[in-house]
RNA sequence: GGUCCCAUCGUCUAGAGGCCUAGGACAUAGCCCUCUCAAGGCUAAGACACGGGUUCGAAUCCCGUUGGGACUACCA
């Protein structure tokens, strides 16, 4: 057995989990459960300025909502400033990195002369050999980056990707105010945290080769890369708000499943053959990272709405009115305190799941069925609800107030009786029926609505209906 | 500007030199089903960016062009 798999998802907490950051956690979270390795989740805060608590708890519990478990973590950078004073002090010691003491002022003016010659825009090692000693400011750590000679990604996505080490620039590790940066601490942590697998954007791949040579700096195992590609709006440009909803949370309150979002996601880039509907399982059992494209991919809201009206569709109707139920309350269709007979409920989700294509459109068709009064749409009402259409509307009412067995089945009987003595189509009572109780011209079968409503709020909307004509109201 | 990555229907993708008159899915259109709306079923339209090679044979390999993207911070 070789070495166990070791991934992380290390999201910086500077924002909400966003669409990209959740496809890369899903990518590392498949891969850990197929190899049965260790998830870790580490938080990258060393920017105090921009880390926010409350970013942190968004991104966790956007990870729960996902079900997208770590076995490790969550570990955060600033909870660990000493380990990576250490590994930079051994750096030091062996003359792997220096300080430098330039402004930021005269390294913009540097870069500024630099992309006017066209030359790269790199730090000219002014500081290389002057061998400063550390004061208590303006000084920050840099690495010293290999300049001759040639460095190669082995990219487990791209493949073999190669650069010139005289493109690689000594980067800053500890800013003079002693935090250290990015490019420092991810190697850091993932040699101390023993990782294996570096499954991350492919806008890191150009950081990659900084981080080989910080890894052979410290004389570490390698780990093996692979780089997703990005994920694209529908521009072709990277995905970002102007784009639409990118929050995951976002998803959450617009009424999604998370499962819906983790197969798109994990779509999006990874294929399994012609398949497009995984569950969690299949999706662990098949993934692999060979089958993992090279290519960008534009993220395409419509069908992610296809897979979370698939996921409604195919849902526990108990548990998909569990799930409603917040949408009701904030909506208002249903009082906070309103004690509501969740097996009623399922069996009105029951008849609208296959006609929702979000919670939230799932609300709001469940209103007819839970408010006491319905509002008619005055067009509807002015196409069925006519003299005739009223007609039918009282007969329908004088046969269901003498039923009394009030099921789909039984009313049925009473809508294709009514249609055979007056020789017309379902339609001609159908509709006015379920213009009257739903207040508009689609819905699900209307013997079911009956059955669910009830006698009694049937009959009572029937019969405001059939007023309202006479009030000359059409 | 420099470095790097990428390139099959509008979109996500299958495709590892002959199985490709390029398959599936979303979206679109039509039909069927039908009490309406959906769901479902069937059908249609729709792509190998371009130019050179290599090869008996290329969507697949190589080179170039074009187009897109990323990185280029004392951000991550």
């Amino acid at each position: 057995m070789n070495q166990q798999i070791r991934v992380r998802f290390a999201p910086s907490p500077t924002g909400y989990l966003h669409i990209g950051g959740a496809r890369t956690a899903i990518f590392n979270w498949l891969f850990a459960r197929h190899y049965k390795g260790i998830f870790t989740l580490r938080i990258e805060d060393t920017d105090r300025s921009r880390s926010t608590d409350e970013f942190l708890n968004l991104i966790i519990e956007g990870m729960k909502w996902l079900g997208l478990d770590w076995d490790e973590g969550p570990f955060r950078q600033t909870d660990r400033f000493d380990v990576y004073k250490n590994y930079a002090g051994r750096l030091i010691k062996e003359g792997k990195a220096y300080y430098c003491c330039c402004t930021p002022e005269e390294l913009e003016r540097k870069r500024q002369i630099a992309v006017a010659s066209g030359l790269p825009m790199k730090y000219d090692g002014k500081c290389r050999d002057l061998n400063i000693k550390p004061a208590y400011m303006s000084t920050a750590l840099r690495f010293k980056m290999p300049q001759e000679g040639q460095i190669i990604v082995n990219d487990l996505i791209k493949g073999h990707v190669a650069f010139e080490n005289s493109q690689l620039e000594d980067l800053v590790i500890i800013r003079s105010d002693g935090t250290p940066t990015y490019n420092f601490v991810v190697v850091v942590d993932d040699i101390d945290m023993n990782i294996s697998h570096i499954i991350r954007g492919d806008d890191h791949l150009n950081n990659t080769p900084k981080q080989i040579h910080i890894y052979e700096a410290f004389a570490s195992k390698m780990p093996q890369f692979a780089h997703l590609p990005m994920i694209l709006g529908h521009d072709k440009s990277r995905l970002s708000k102007r784009h639409g909803a990118t929050s995951v949370l976002a998803y959450k309150e617009m009424g999604y499943l998370p499962e819906a979002i983790v197969n798109y996601l994990a779509r999006l880039g990874w294929s399994h053959g012609d398949q497009e509907i995984f569950t969690k399982d299949e999706m662990i059992e098949y993934f692999s990272i060979e089958n993992i494209g090279k290519s960008a991919a534009v993220f395409n809201p419509e069908k992610l709405l296809w897979l979370n009206s698939h996921y409604i569709i195919n849902s526990n109707p108990l548990r998909l009115a569990g799930m409603v139920l917040p949408f009701l309350i904030q909506k208002k269709i249903v009082s906070e305190d309103q004690d509501i007979d969740i097996k009623w409920l399922s069996k009105a989700v029951n008849l609208l799941r296959e006609r929702s294509k979000t919670l939230d459109e799932l609300a709001n068709s469940l209103r007819y069925f839970i408010s006491d009064s319905v509002e008619i749409d005055p067009k509807a009402s002015q196409k069925f609800l006519t003299t005739e259409g009223i007609k039918y509307l009282s007969e329908i009412r004088d046969s269901l107030s003498r039923l009394q067995d009030v099921s789909a089945a039984e009313i049925e009987k009473i809508f294709t009786d009514l249609s055979k003595t007056h020789n017309i189509k379902l339609g001609a009572i159908a509709q006015p029926v379920r213009v009257a109780l739903t207040g508009g011209t689609a819905s699900p079968g209307i013997y079911e609505i009956i059955e669910i409503i009830g006698k009694e709020k049937t009959i009572k909307r029937l019969s405001k209906a059939i007023e309202q004509l006479g009030k000359g109201f059409s």
